[in-house]
DNA sequence: GCGACAG
DNA sequence: ATCTTGTCGC
């Protein structure tokens, strides 16, 4: 079994390493990545797909998976140290660089700052968006029925993120700074990427790879 | 002690 | 996350 009180130190040295702050309002990036994780035979394989998309159509340019043996269970608060080596894995293999980037999960929005999207974005240090469906840690007012509508994430005082209706009548997301973007710049960008789903384009297509959704992948190779 | 708990 | 079809509601 793991050491997770040794797992718990190395996340807070990472987590000193985060910069909540970046993308300034002019910047407009040429290529944004989506990030997400599934898995295989019976959960003993880790699953990630990056995919790279074009900004401002947000039409793939580039789609990748990694299949990696999982190494850890699934327990709240350590998530990262699952997920974050098949998705390197598949990081690796791009041949695009994204200025900016979308994972599945939450970033600073962790009892001890560090959600999958921080730890990947220090680990290989661009600018990181964390967007989850579930929430993990903080509280929260309710939200209205209107897309569009938000409110801040709170925990111990402080905002860790947002929470956003992206969609109506669907559950809302829980966006999060991962790593050199702020809080405000996070949510600016998670509403750009939007197209009429629940999920930002990124994190939609992303997830669509990973999880090898029938007729997907046969979508991708026509044309 | 009890409840919460990303994917 | 994953096992899984249809079905109710907007």
């Amino acid at each position: 079994m793991a050491d997770f009180a040794l797992l718990k130190a190395e996340q807070q040295l990472l987590a000193a390493q985060v910069v909540r702050e970046g993308l300034s309002p002019d910047f407009v990036p040429r290529f944004i990545a989506g990030g997400d994780t599934g898995f295989e035979e019976n959960g003993t394989v880790a699953r990630a797909a990056i995919v790279i998309l074009h900004w401002p159509s947000l039409e793939m340019a580039e789609h990748r998976v990694a299949r990696v043996p999982v190494t850890l269970p699934y327990v709240p608060g350590y998530l990262s140290f699952r997920e974050c080596p098949a998705l390197l894995a598949a990081w690796q293999q791009l041949t695009h660089r994204p200025e900016l980037m979308f994972i599945d999960g939450h970033g600073v929005a962790h009892p001890r700052g560090l959600g999958l999207a921080s730890h990947f974005g220090v680990t290989v240090d661009i600018p990181v968006i964390g967007v989850a469906k579930r929430r993990l840690c903080g509280d929260y007012q309710a939200l209205s029925a209107t897309p569009g509508d938000c409110q801040p994430l709170m925990y111990q005082q402080r905002q860790t993120g947002w929470v956003l209706r992206s969609k109506a009548r669907c559950n809302p997301l829980f966006i999060s700074a991962g790593h050199r973007v702020s809080d405000d710049m996070a949510l600016y960008w998670t509403r750009q990427c939007l197209r009429g789903y629940r999920l930002p384009e990124p994190t939609r297509l992303a997830d669509a790879v990973a999880s090898q959704r029938k007729g997907f992948l046969r979508y991708l190779n026509r044309q």
